[in-house]
DNA sequence: CATAATAGTGACTTTTTTATCCCTATGAGA
DNA sequence: TCTCATAGGGATAAAAAAGTCACTATTATG
């Protein structure tokens, strides 16, 4: 392999770039909350423990941009938006069971 | 189920471990350098693009923490010390597979 | 004698991420 | 009229993560 290629293929390595996508503090609760269906924000905001407004709406955001959710505004009063897993969003879930088995066996490790 | 053990419940979400476990800057690429076997911190430190050694180091030191990898400190001159990954490691690797797909996926979306 | 290679850390700065506080706007209902 | 519910954002503060620089120590090699 060429040493450009493979400066290349670091620069976009698919599992950093899933890890990163993950990263942000509320992600996973709220992967967890929306894949139970569709959410608005105050329902994330009840559900998830000590969320600020603010701050939920910037991991919203991300995820909206990273393509895993989808936003849909209603143009009512008072107003009402809706999150909802994207395509990619459910694969994502899929390939996180496994992280979440591996987590059990780190969590039963540490017991010990 | 009572909202007491719905809240120690997501004090130890197994998903959020795991995911925080791995989210420090250059786990990845420390994951898998290892992955092809033992590692000295030297090599880690030709193998992946501008890690500073001292940030090197700390990654290291969480991920021995956490018991993903183990350190072996040879008493020699010059000193040789040796990585490598442990059984819950390994199986880190294997989980990560499925995530590394799925990154591909967004990659590949992002293209179109 | 100077330099490179090995591994490591203390003190500090910069950058990134989270959190806090206070505003906007609208309609329903007490 | 006052309060609550809805959703959102600007300005700023605090906390966490990453990066920088300079130093320790030892042996081999030029």
């Amino acid at each position: 392999m060429e040493i450009q290629e493979k400066a290349a293929e670091n620069k976009v390595c698919p599992l950093e770039i899933a890890v990163n996508t993950i990263s942000g503090k509320w992600k996973i609760p709220i992967v967890w909350q929306i894949n139970e269906g569709k959410k608005r924000p105050s329902e994330f905001l009840r559900g998830i423990g000590k969320v600020d407004r603010r701050v939920l709406n910037q991991q919203l955001k991300e995820m909206e941009q990273d393509g895993i959710l989808t936003k849909e505004s209603f143009n009512e009063l008072p107003p009402r938006v809706e999150y909802s897993l994207t395509d990619i969003g459910k694969k994502l879930v899929e390939a996180l069971w496994l992280l979440n088995d591996w987590g059990k066996l780190l969590i039963d490790k540490k017991k010990v």
